[in-house]
DNA sequence: AACTATTTATAAGA
DNA sequence: TTCTTATAAATAGTT
């Protein structure tokens, strides 16, 4: 969003990258907090920046979401347990990650049936215009023609002079 | 961004908050995974929606970017030590759908790129198929000059006659 | 689930 | 760097 679109590849240039992530970085959180205020939910966001620095953002803060994020997938506390319950979080992950790729399948498919229905109705139009050019071919010929038989007569025309 | 400027307080209507909800999450993980791309940074993105689901984004993956997070903060305390020695086929597998999923939203934007493409190209095709009529109708245009002329001719030799 | 009228974010430029 | 501004992108309200 800016005066030109940029590519979605790693901005090269050093001083660019440093403005692009300070940039980037304060509309990502200014966004976060808008959706937090907006639809009153709690958010955490951690960036490790280019230069190895640690960025964040957290409504209420960035830890209580941290812990309740590892809290959902391990019910219990004890060192014993810690081991198997980090399991299951793993194994929870996993199934998430699942699904997203699973979304990204469907997305991906959407995506290639809306682009048939597209490059259909795109050949209908290019039909549609590929007629209009023939009548109009045939018509010149006619007219065409009409020239011919005109071209004549006035060359009977002339030896009648 | 939208129809009106909307205020910045908690929606009410609840669908509506639902719909927003939606919208920004998506708008939020999409921006996260610009800046991820664009200068090449890791970030994770934790949210608690209204409804008390969780949903999370991360590069490489939300895991690894709260055990660096706390590391940074705690300078390597056990728990986070213990945390960091889970099973490494886990691990490895988290890795691989985590690439799927990166993966995927490539395959997903290169999609669309070629979508916009081909709309392009399409587009080509059919100003250039749209000239072609132009320029047949010129012709007509020219012909009918040379018939009206002809018939002109036609005319006076008639009065020669 | 799409579609636009607008607002907002931001890439370049000063 | 901070400010400006032209343009791209997000999205609020609508269908």
């Amino acid at each position: 969003m800016g005066r030109r679109k940029i590519e979605m590849v790693k901005v090269q240039d050093r001083s660019a990258l440093q403005v692009t992530f300070s940039k980037r970085r304060n509309g990502l959180f200014k966004k976060a907090n808008e959706l937090a205020t907006l639809c009153d939910v709690d958010i955490a966001i951690i960036v490790f920046s280019p230069g190895g620095k640690v960025y964040s953002y957290g409504k209420p803060n960035v830890t209580s979401i941290i812990d309740r994020f590892l809290h959902e997938q391990e019910h219990g506390v004890s060192s014993t347990k810690k081991r198997r319950s980090t399991s299951r979080r793993k194994t929870k992950e996993l199934e998430k990650l699942s699904e997203q790729v699973n979304n990204g399948d469907m997305e991906l498919e959407k995506e290639k049936k809306k682009r048939k229905k597209r490059k259909y109705d795109e050949n209908e139009e290019m039909k549609r215009l590929k007629e209009e050019l023939e009548i109009l071919k045939e018509e010149v010929d006619d007219r065409k023609h009409v020239v011919e038989a005109s071209s004549t007569l006035m060359m009977i025309s002339n030896d009648t002079f």
